[in-house]
This record gives structure tokens, C-alpha cells and sequence, in this order.
DNA sequence: GTGGGTGCAAAGTGTTTGCAAGTGT
DNA sequence: ACACTTGCAAACACTTTGCACCCAC
């Protein structure tokens, strides 16, 4: 499990508990600093394997009954590849609007954004008379760079912006 | 169950299991027939009861196994909204790459594309390093039309080009 | 004190699979 | 004939839930 500074979004997501008067108890609290310690995607039953390494009296049945809190507050974002379990992803505390490409070469998934897809909603609004509310896009894709010499920029960077 | 003008998705199919020596039974027939006589997203579920109907003897073994089949070909296109189960899209025969748009208002999913999601492809090839193959584009959206006098377009198309 | 929270285990839900029998080519 | 397919039901993987006890506020 990697680490990160702790930012904002775990006080973030305890204001927002308070907000819906809900309780802040030791499992919370374990399985809240496991999510805002860490940038990886995660599954829950990755996330019950970490919090319970912080507080062993996490249970898998919290660990479910947290994470739709954890969405709905807007911090982390829930992720549907093919796979049958969901992905979660903490870094929406930062970056709200962001998508994802997994790399078919490494496995590897790479976070971006860009204009083009504010300008895309712009276009659906006059085209198609939508108001977009909530996008998300995932692409699949080969590393260009494994073609060349010098190889996949693997272990650089993780997450990656492209405004 | 919708009609439409079987075209040439039933064929292309057939032609794709003969290619890989698989073979044509009842069963398939009555699933492929189904499938390619709807423009409906659907569940496997779905499938089953209404492939069911043109063939009593049709399992849910067979739906399941012959699913991959067809997303394999590229003919029908495999989506992950929030929910659990997959729904799966026939109208990948004829747009190979389209997008989907969930109104909030009604529920309905209306289906689109653009030419700024190709640029968007080389945008990441030039700034990332990554050749995209594939992509699948979910959003949600409200209906402006509902907001103004005639109301939601609800009944009309059902799906859109914004090239 | 009390209403929400917890662990446990059982139940759900959607999908996959082992097996013996059936069938397209 | 042979290998691929099938239906059935059991097995799976992941998630949800009923219940009695617990604890944050």
C-alpha cells in the first residue's frame, strides 16, 4: 500500500459525515485513512485487507457499508472495467472530472483530462439538448514508447495531464 | 421485444463462428436471431427470455456461453453502467464506436459520436505516448428540453449523430 | 440513553462450470 | 465418428442483509 501526504479529503469526507450526522467510529476512521493514504485504485476487498492492518476489528460487512458513503460524498469515484468487482479511485478528491486509459502493454493505469471533452459537452448541449452532468471514459491502449528503444516509461510517471 | 430489418449483423456473425469452425446449432440460431433483431440494449437475462421465446429450448448455459462470442466479433459491444450486471449493445455492427448518454430525466440511453474523440485519440497519442484501441464514453445528462414549453423529446429518436 | 454502527454468517445476485448426453459437420 | 454443444444444477465471486450486541454522541 503506498503512501501520500494526507490531504484534504480525509477531513473533507469527516465534514461530510458530521454534515449527515453520522458517527465517526474506529473502523471508519481505520478504513477513511487507508483511502486517503494511498493513490492506488483499489477493490474493497483490498481496502478491508488494508484497514484491517491499521484496526483489525474492520469488518468486510463495514468495508461495504463505508464505501457507498465514500462515493456519495463525491470523493472517490467508483470504476467499472470489464471486471466483474468495482474499482475505486481516491483521487477524486483533487481531480474530479478525470479518465482513465489502462495500458495493454503494462497493465498500468494512466489518469488524464483534457479540454476536448469539456468542448465535447458544449456540443452535446447544442446538438443534442443535454445537459451533461457526469462523464466517465475509459480507453484501452499500447504504449507507443515499447516500440522504440529505451522502452516503456513504466516506473515514471502515474498519473499524467494533458490540458 | 423491438423489430427491426435484420441486416447483415446475423450474417456477419454466422460468417465469424464458420471462420472459427464453431458450429451453428438451434440454440445459436434462435439467440443470434434475437439478438440482431433488436436495437435495445439488453441483459443476459433479457436474452435468454426472449431468445426463449423463438426456441423454448434454449438455456441459460448457452446465453452465457455464446455472449462472449458475439463481443468477440465486435458486433455487440459490452456496457458497464453502475449497476452489477453487463447490458449488452447490438448496434455495434453497424457503429463500431458510439457512445452513450443516459438522460436523467427518462431513463432513456441515447447513443452518439464525434469527431472530437478522434482528435481527442491523437491528442493522446502526441502528448502521452499512447495509441489508443479501444474507448467506451458513459455520461449522464438532463434534459434541456424538458426545462422549456413541448417538453422532453421522449418518444422521438432514440438514437444520435453529432459529426 | 438511544439511535446509529458493528461483526458474523446466511442469503442474494449474476455468472461460470463439471458432467453426461446430444448434435452439426 | 468426432469434437463441439447443450441443459442441468452445483459452484463461484462479489455484495448485501438480518440480527443481537455495541458504542459515539
Amino acid at each position: 500500500m503506498p503512501e501520500r501526504a494526507e490531504k484534504s479529503g480525509k477531513e473533507r469526507f469527516l465534514h461530510f459525515l458530521a454534515g449527515k450526522r453520522l458517527r465517526i467510529t474506529s473502523q471508519r476512521r481505520a478504513i477513511i485513512d487507508t483511502v486517503f493514504a494511498t493513490e492506488e485504485h483499489f477493490t474493497a476487498e483490498e481496502l478491508l485487507e488494508w484497514s484491517r492492518a491499521r484496526d483489525h476489528s474492520v469488518s468486510r460487512a463495514t468495508v461495504y457499508r463505508t464505501l457507498p458513503l465514500l462515493t456519495a460524498s463525491g470523493l472517490v469515484g467508483e470504476m467499472d472495467f470489464g471486471k466483474n468487482r468495482k474499482y475505486y479511485d481516491p483521487n477524486y478528491a483533487d481531480r474530479p472530472y478525470h479518465n482513465h486509459i489502462v495500458c495493454l502493454d503494462c497493465g498500468r493505469i494512466v489518469e488524464f483530462d483534457s479540454d476536448r471533452l469539456a468542448e465535447l459537452e458544449g456540443e452535446i448541449r447544442k446538438r443534442l439538448g443535454f445537459s451533461v452532468q457526469s462523464r466517465r471514459l475509459y480507453m484501452s491502449a499500447s504504449c507507443e514508447a515499447l516500440r522504440k528503444p529505451g522502452g516503456c516509461p513504466r516506473r515514471q510517471q502515474t498519473a499524467a495531464t494533458a490540458h
